[in-house]
DNA sequence: CCATAAAATAAGTGATTACTCACTATACAA
DNA sequence: TTGTATAGTGAGTAATCACTTATTTTATGG
């Protein structure tokens, strides 16, 4: 994290469009937050744990956030929305614009895109993927979200790949685990399980997009 | 889970062949906590409320795991051996023997054992996987045993297909990586993201394997 | 039936938990 | 300066935590 936390908070948070204003107390807490939630899970952290983290009085806290689930929330609620908003924006519509003429066009600007977005906000998205086994208005937020949006969306990317041939017939959502499989596969190899190995980034993405795209290259009929 | 609880924690804690008995409470003891672990996390599991569950009382617990943690290790350890156990046993080297003269027969095979598996004992594999971050123990053993013996041991296979010509040539890591996605991934939609969806299972692998053959299938010369 | 050990229990233990509350400090507008 | 709202504090709360211990129940072999 080599850039400043504050402009980081901002961003996840998605205050600095609004009028909200956090103090510095409340920076420091969140940032303490992520910190011990990320290390040790949120049920193990204590807020006390926290408070002492971020060099604040325990009842800073409870001004801020009604309960300890509040903090979490506030924290890894904002990521979700951010984790599939380029699924949702407008100009993603570039695919059926034929901005990607190729799938594989299209694959490796959703990797290079989600890349970057992985790299910069792993803490939290390692306390997202712990925590959601285990808070139903975290599932319930990533039902609608990604089992709601985010798949239809690709289920239309992918079938207009299909018609134009370059993808096999099967159904879309196998077509989806496939392709998303590896992409996050990567990303958890790459990030999560062995991040200190020496990576070539940009080779084994070409690999992998190979791969994806060979294996779901249509039977050649000759 | 159709079958009789004790002979599944017999069955998962290698105990059948060994002279170590457990009474009747410890089997209720194991399986309640199990089904808590399972819901609410390690953390956030109580020792009274595992008691209460077995239907025993809290001290019962203590006589025998000296602490709560060790009362998860005795339930995760022995999954992690018998996980990756198929790819330790001799005979896995039928693939060396040429009894699985494809690449995909192999992975049919794989598949299927591991599906086995998973159905089997998907509630402790949860735990582990939800735990493995936060303790210490089971990443070494994680490291060791998948880390340490089973990458080593399909990378040889991996490497015995590529002399083949089945496999293009590509660092075995990255073959390995590609095709464990896929495999873990439709585990994982499978049975945790999408248990109640209907399922054709063998159509499922089917076109998984062909998708990951094709994927690795060396570029056509001609 | 008795003797002995193991199994199980109920009632604790101090420590820690998330959270509250009465209070003080600070900022800013009138 | 004064008034008011917000930010921050830290001592306290009851509840719950993992774990202990003294005692009782159960199982087993002679």
């Amino acid at each position: 994290m080599a850039e400043p936390f504050e402009q980081w908070v901002d961003e996840l948070l998605n205050l600095n469009d609004e009028d909200v204003k956090l103090t510095e107390k409340q920076i420091k807490i969140i940032q303490a937050a992520v910190e011990v939630f990320a290390e040790k899970g949120y049920a193990a952290s204590s807020t006390s744990e926290i408070a002492q983290k971020a060099g604040v009085a325990e009842g800073t806290i409870f001004r801020h956030y009604k309960t300890k689930k509040d903090l979490l929330l506030s924290i890894v609620a904002p990521l979700m929305s951010k984790l599939i908003a380029p699924f949702i924006l407008k100009d993603f519509n570039k695919v059926l614009d034929a901005t990607y003429a190729r799938y594989e066009d299209f694959l490796r600007a959703v990797i290079h895109n989600r890349q970057e977005f992985v790299r910069k906000h792993l803490p939290v998205i390692k306390i997202l993927l712990q925590e959601v086994p285990f808070h139903p208005e975290l599932q319930e937020q990533f039902k609608e979200h990604v089992a709601g949006k985010v798949l239809e969306r690709f289920k239309n990317i992918v079938e207009h790949y299909q018609k134009e041939g370059q993808i096999i017939d099967i159904p879309p959502y196998s077509v989806i685990r496939m392709t998303a499989s590896n992409i996050l596969g990567f990303f958890i190899t790459r990030y999560l399980l062995a991040p200190d190995q020496e990576w070539d980034d940009e080779r084994e993405i070409e690999m992998m997009v190979r791969f994806i795209v060979r294996g779901l290259a249509p039977e050649e009929s000759r």
